[in-house]
DNA sequence: TTATTGTGACTACAGTTGTAAACTAATAAG
DNA sequence: CTTATTAGTTTACAACTGTAGTCACAATAA
């Protein structure tokens, strides 16, 4: 099977993914229009990073004839894990724990994102371990 | 006053910071085998790393002598923190919630940081909103 | 004091990213 | 049909990254 997967969005190329993803789908021309408002790029630049998120298969053009329509090929949701999940396995393992913390206090959370989190954060306390170990260098560190 | 933060720190580098971090402060001699030794790098590459750091004011050079000692100008909690929030201010806020979700769920956690998130967490749910706001494309939408 | 070596500084170079102009092909207007 | 407009494709280009070689100088051994 293809391997859409595993591409690395930039920055960039992200603003864009946002918007599609809000939208569902959109025409170029209503993603250059929304680029330009949101981040004041010209009609280009919104172009060839759309064009890039082709060729990387996170989006796909759909619709035989000219105004295309582009939708998105990967999820929002698997994205932002992948990049969070990536974010954190370059971080020391034992600071993940304060690091979360900080990013749970510095954002908005819903009633029902803060029951969810509860919920997990229940769950998992029940096979916590004591400690949990640094992974930055060989042989056991604390850091 | 000189600006020492708000330099971005990559990915390769951040190897190196790890380790010095860990180390607290270290010679490039043995920066040069921990990174070997971790990632299979040359000693070139590893010193210009080092070098990048210490240009980018995240790392310092101490002690007159040839053999200097280099040691951490920025602090690890504070560069993952700002790593953290970089990631999550280019993701839609409405689905912060679930990532953190996902980020607990793959991570392993100390008891202690259980608990202390369980608090903040108790904290938060005093002031959390019934919803967030998708904040992905000017004007409401939901994502 | 000179030869040797460890360590730091400078140079290199291809690939990626941010940003956009120019060109081409399709469609709509006259 | 010819022209103007829009949408899509190619090309551009400087800055940044990952990776590493080479050069110069300080410290040490002979």
């Amino acid at each position: 099977m293809e391997d859409a997967k595993n591409v690395t969005i930039t920055d960039s190329e992200w603003m864009v993914m946002r918007a599609i993803w809000t939208m569902g789908h959109a025409t170029s021309r209503e993603l250059i229009d929304a680029m330009n408002e949101l981040e004041g790029w010209s009609a280009s630049t919104t172009k060839t990073l759309l064009h890039r998120l082709i060729q990387k298969q996170a989006v796909a053009q759909h619709g035989g004839s000219r105004p295309f329509t582009y939708k998105p090929v990967v999820g929002e949701k698997e994205s932002m894990a992948a990049a969070a999940d990536d974010l954190f396995d370059h971080m020391c393992a034992m600071r993940a724990g304060s690091t979360i913390a900080g990013v749970i206090q510095s954002r908005e959370l819903s009633r029902a994102d803060i029951a969810n989190l509860q919920a997990i954060l229940a769950e998992k306390a029940k096979t916590a371990p004591e400690e949990v170990q640094c992974n930055c260098l060989p042989g056991d560190q604390t850091c």
